[in-house]
DNA sequence: AAGTATCTCAACCGCTGTGCG
DNA sequence: TCGCACAGCGGTTGAGATACT
């Protein structure tokens, strides 16, 4: 039997919104709220699918809408959002306040992909992208951070074995990626950064697993690495320099990369990686509670692209697990490494 | 002025993960 | 454990607007 339809389509209006139903719409969701989409549409007295009732109201309807022209500074962070995150436009869309995915995307697809493929403008980091074989795509479908709350966690005894997870813990898998051979500076890079590490947060940035399968930092020193950025990674011109070691931190060597199906001693090239598809937002499991998604991204950005300089001086203050103090130096190097 | 090409963007489509019975 | 409904995502379409010949 195949999958009911989303509504019925039989009598159902498509195509342009009128201002009558803009106004329909918007009476009934300011009295009953957002939700219930399927139902929305009969009991608001529209004609139209409840997938098209939610997109109308978040593309257009919405009072915190922005209207009007891409400003030049929203222009420039969408260039650098996308050369990181790629075509994950409700991320893009999320650091852009009042601007929708689909607005986001248009504007891509109509300006800037245009623009960046002209021959007048610098080289930027699109051109490394185009460059380099293609990143594992992401999976189409709902996979937003805030649908995926973590169920289950792997052990630490055996990944492949999940338990189930606290509302309020913070439950990350460890993966340690290589950089040109060095392990040791990769580490040191990226485990110093609350980018990656998202160590905002006790508990967060290197870490380990401890017998509850639970995060726990003072274990060992492998990291958690936020899997945008390990997105990125595969961005890079050179994707032979990367390797992933491994994902469970007991046994770096002998384990094998998160979601690999084949097993693997030792080092995992990326691109056979890319083949197998490893979906890294199911590989960043966060808590509910503690974890704030939109403050991580936040950070993220500003670290990347503007270096909030506050925040850099409190985790100057900062040390590793080893009660050393964190190299800003070479996370300076591994934010340009990332940019340029 | 008319015909054609190109661009823009609102809306649609298909797919997938989550939640729940 | 399974199957269904729902919500949300990225990709694509196509009507209307604008530019060009």
């Amino acid at each position: 039997m195949g999958r009911a339809p989303c509504c019925e389509k039989v009598g159902m209006k498509k195509g342009r919104w009128t201002a009558e139903e803009d106004q329909i719409l918007t009476d009934y969701i300011q009295s009953n709220g957002e939700g219930s989409w399927r139902s929305l549409p009969k009991n608001a007295g529209l004609k139209r699918c409840g997938k098209s009732c939610r997109l109308r109201w978040i593309n257009y309807l919405r009072s915190d809408l922005k209207r009007g022209n891409i400003t030049p500074q929203e222009d420039d962070l969408i260039v650098k959002l996308h050369s990181t995150f790629g075509s994950r436009w409700s991320i893009i869309a999320s650091n852009l306040p009042g601007r929708t995915d689909n607005e986001i995307k248009n504007y891509w697809n109509s300006h800037l992909s245009r623009k960046l493929h002209g021959n007048f403008r610098k080289p930027t980091v699109t051109d490394v992208v185009e460059n380099a074989p293609l990143p594992p795509k992401r999976k189409p479908g709902r996979t937003s951070r805030s649908a995926m709350k973590p169920k289950f966690i792997p052990t630490s005894k055996n990944p492949k074995s999940l338990i189930k997870a606290n509302k309020n813990e913070i439950v990350l898998p460890t993966t340690i990626i290589e950089i040109n051979g060095d392990k040791e500076d990769a580490l040191m890079d990226l485990s110093s950064s609350s980018v990656v590490s998202g160590a905002k947060e006790p508990g967060l940035g290197p870490c380990g697993y401890g017998d509850d399968g639970h995060c726990n930092p003072s274990i060992n020193g492998d990291l958690c690495i936020n899997d945008d950025i390990f997105d990125a990674c595969f961005l890079l011109n050179e994707p032979d320099a990367v390797h992933v070691s491994s994902f469970e931190s007991n046994n770096v060597e002998n384990s094998e990369p998160y979601g690999s199906s084949s097993a693997s001693a030792g080092h995992e090239n990326i691109e056979s990686m890319a083949d197998d598809f490893i979906d890294w937002d199911l590989v960043w499991r966060e808590g509910e509670t503690l974890w704030d998604e939109k403050e991580d991204l936040d950070s993220v950005l500003s670290w990347l692209f503007q270096g909030d300089e506050k925040e850099s001086e409190s985790r100057q203050k900062d040390s590793n697990d080893f009660g050393e103090p964190l190299d800003f130096e070479q996370e300076n190097k591994m934010a340009a490494w990332l940019l340029s």
